[in-house]
DNA sequence: ATACTTGCAAAGCCTTTGCAGATCT
DNA sequence: AGATCTGCAAAGGCTTTGCAAGTAT
């Protein structure tokens, strides 16, 4: 397990051995990346200290649309509302669970027989084994729990 | 493993409990998805014999958000673009492998032990152990060839 | 008759693209 | 100078909502 520092180090290099400028935004949008624990939006990113105020939203959606061809982040599905990004850093293995109701995502942390015993399951049916990350899709315990205080419409309660 | 037609009845069935009605669309609708045999989007269904041509698209949107709020259906993410949904039946575990790519979905097939640790691990982060789904994301076959026919260009090819 | 469904059209929202000016090598 | 970035604005594409008409109980 990589240090977020580590982890921000990685990327620069890569942006610097792909050719791609490494300016002041993205650093930033690098270092924040790397220093949060679950993948962030659009606006999460444009909002981030360093970030804000320095940088228009277009020019983040740009970057990580370049970082992503870098293969420097990866997009994590979630609500379908937004698009979230984390890092891409090889050898991190980072799941992920995702809750359907309300999109909140939190580190799923599996025991390495697990994750080979998935790896395995999915080159079965020709998914590469090393480019693979994985997300459980669940309901989350606050929306477990509301969904109790405010059930379904009376007619759909089953 | 439940066949199409146990599928059909069950949704069918949940429906009458919910007191939703049964109209020859949602037959339709229901039908398609209990023979697909993975997640489908929107414009599938709208397109699908049976639907096509008897139904309003806005009509299929509808009628999955409120088979969505019943639990009949559940959204399986995919590329970001568009929705994908498939049959929620109660003790089906069904899994898929996702192409990042592509956005194309296979059944993934887990060993019962894969399932429970998976499933072990998300209760930790308190995750319901019984409203889960997985999804394994990567790069399918097809997407990987091509990646290999069609590099990057020059400049980030690493 | 009453409540639920459907179609058509319009609004929303995030994503994506165009273009000109600013910036870095 | 030459190629990259960036910002602003506008276009796209799928999702979502409004409202009036159609349909089942």
């Amino acid at each position: 397990m990589k240090t977020p520092e580590e982890q921000f180090i990685w990327a620069i290099s890569v942006c610097s051995v792909a050719q791609m400028r490494v300016t002041p935004v993205r650093r930033e949008i690098l270092n924040f990346l790397a220093t949060s624990r679950v993948p962030v939006t659009l606006e999460m990113i444009s909002q981030a200290e360093g970030v804000r105020g320095h940088c228009d939203a277009t020019t983040v959606y740009r970057t990580l649309m370049l970082f992503k061809e870098a293969d420097i982040v990866r997009l994590v599905g979630s609500s379908r509302k937004e698009s979230h990004f984390c890092l891409n850093v090889p050898g991190e293995n980072n799941h992920f669970l995702i809750c359907r109701e309300c999109g909140c995502t939190v580190l799923l942390r599996l025991p390495e027989i697990t994750v080979r015993e998935i790896a395995a399951a999915a080159a079965t049916s020709g998914f590469s084994p090393s480019k693979q990350d994985y997300e459980v899709h669940g309901v989350c315990n606050d929306c477990q729990e509301a969904r109790l205080r405010e059930p379904l419409p009376s007619k759909l309660a089953v």
